[in-house]
DNA sequence: GTCATCTATCGTATATCTACGATGAAGATG
DNA sequence: CATCTTCATCGTAGATATACGATAGATGAC
């Protein structure tokens, strides 16, 4: 038998909304929306943002379910996210949980608005 | 003696506001997100975006004199940001006036807020 | 026509990306 | 302890990206 996603405590909780005073121009800013986009340059890992959107939750082991690829290269997208610092991975037992990190959505949309 | 950016006549109109109906989410809208987040995927690329939005104009030429790349690189870029559909390019006697397209820029920020 | 200018394209070398199967590490279960 | 589950990492093959110099094509100036 199967447990599928019973996240008994969330572990993305609901974050204070801090705003975010770094300027959306720039060679810094340049090179973080260069980061975030190419992170999200690909189908898959939008698909996988979306996935962690709908359930606004940790995601628990189940997102190779609803992707058409192996486990290993949906763990590789997930390390893109992750090291573009769009998602976070919390080891809760035998498994990781994904969510989204809010704050660099934020700045995404922040960043793609300025231009 | 060079000439420097002489757009006399501007090859990018204020084009009208039309509402874009298409969706911002589902198979089609994550391809569209993920083609032009891959556009904006490098810093050159982002660096682009900025200087015909700064110049609020086609900009004939002189792109290449504001990044630290050679010609050729710089050519490659922008037919990335053409191939997503992000810029256009008009053909203006000897050389090429490039501007953003404003529907597709609206278009990725729709996508982005839609996430 | 000849020359200069501007840009795209070709050829090329190196690096990164994308996908997979196989293996390994950590925790739960018996 | 042995086993199962879950996920990361390794190794690898093929594709794509990135950068450059060299070259070609189109246009304007002479």
């Amino acid at each position: 038998m199967k447990m599928t996603t019973q996240a008994s405590e969330p572990c993305c909780p609901p974050a204070k909304e801090q705003a975010d005073l770094r300027p959306v121009e720039g060679d810094e800013a340049d090179e973080e929306l260069a980061t975030l986009s190419k992170a999200l340059g690909h189908p898959a890992r939008v698909k996988i943002v979306r996935i962690l959107l709908r359930k606004n939750a940790c995601v628990c082991g189940d997102i190779v379910d609803e992707l058409p690829l192996a486990q290993s290269t949906v763990s590789q997208h997930l390390k893109v996210l992750k090291d573009a610092g769009l998602i976070r991975g919390d080891v809760d037992g035998p498994r990781v949980c994904y969510c989204i990190e809010p704050h660099a959505l934020r700045r995404l949309r922040a960043l793609v608005g300025g231009l």
